[in-house]
DNA sequence: CGTTAGTTTGAGAGGACTCAAAGTCTGTGG
DNA sequence: CCACAGACTTTGAGTCCTCTCAAACTAACG
């Protein structure tokens, strides 16, 4: 049976139109994928060659330092995924992507997607809007490194990650924001 | 007498191919402006509707915290300057621009880009693909943040800087690094 | 050459770290 | 359905980096 389209539709609604070319053209060129809890999704030794937009489910992207793993980021339903550099510039990057939940996802390969860059300049328009979006939370993150305590962090991804802080396991909350494990459990004993 | 577009159109062809229509486009639409060291180029009190290329000089944006000038970061020749998120959004944003050393830039107004945007597709990609090269910088900048001490942040800094951190004020710097006056110029000091 | 902006230096306080050990949860196999 | 291994979290004690508050010093500009 044919998978939905709508969420990944509705994803580019949010900055463009999609005509019914645009829609056939995503449709086609996207599948659906599954993945286990604990799964990886992407392995840093491979050039990240798809991007998958996750419908339902829970993943983290993170990188290996000095044999421990450093939680870059989140993502959840209704957002974008893969190792942005290496996606990208084609070129290896040292992140790994693995499912923190059972995830569902629309995946689309680099090459589809440039395919659809090529004939509908509007999805140059989406890429150039979300990535704008995407950008502000970068600044706030960056801002928040510089001048907060660990509690200020702490509080902050709560809200940040309003919808899904409670599914992230203590230890990769705290390489996320850059602190110990034993602060970030110190700091919610006390109060 | 005409200006030269040389240092700006090489910067579009870094990513994209510019033709004689697209060329002459551009540069009916920009102009060059000039600023005196200490001038401010943005004020936060305005929505920005210009985006600046710098051919020559050095340029800070910043915002006030409690009385306090915080850099957010600094740009020079071949880069571009404007409040992102009030430049791409249309709305008001908390950051400053002004001039740390005379500056002479290119100017486009904001409604002169929508328009390139719109007739020329390739604009949009010349947007997505430099924007995904800032991406990078930012990315790296909150590893930084995260896992570095003082020192290690200021020598991440020279790096990122290295053609222009001699430059620039300590007391900007240590702002920029999210550390006190006191510890950079201690960190300076020693060795 | 005075005034202001910018930088250096000192002493003391505190937040977050490290190293370590104990305690708790989760899920798989018997 | 229980037991146990491995993963995850909590807690303790001691240390150190960076901060705060302050004052002295230096450089830049009109």
């Amino acid at each position: 049976m044919e998978p939905s389209y709508e969420p990944l539709l509705k994803q580019f609604r949010k900055y463009i139109v999609v005509d019914n070319a645009l829609r056939d053209a995503i449709q086609s060129r996207c599948d659906v994928r599954l993945f286990r809890k604990g799964e990886i999704i992407h392995h840093s030794d491979r050039v990240c060659v798809r991007s998958y937009f996750i419908i339902t489910g829970l993943v983290r992207t993170y990188y290996v330092k000095d044999g421990v793993e450093i939680s870059e980021y989140f993502s959840a339903e209704k957002e974008w995924v893969n190792s942005p550099k290496s996606f990208i510039q084609q070129t290896l990057d040292i992140y790994d992507i693995d499912a923190l939940e059972d995830t569902e996802a629309y995946s689309i390969e680099v090459h589809d997607l440039v395919y659809l860059f090529d004939h509908f300049p509007l999805m140059e328009r989406y890429a150039r809007l979300s990535m704008g979006h995407v950008f502000g939370h970068l600044m706030e993150r960056i801002t928040v490194q510089r001048f907060s305590t660990a509690r200020e962090k702490y509080e902050h991804f709560l809200k940040v990650y309003h919808d899904i802080y409670h599914r992230i396991p203590l230890g990769m909350i705290a390489s996320y924001l850059g602190i110990t494990q034993s602060t970030l459990s110190r700091l919610r004993a006390e109060k």
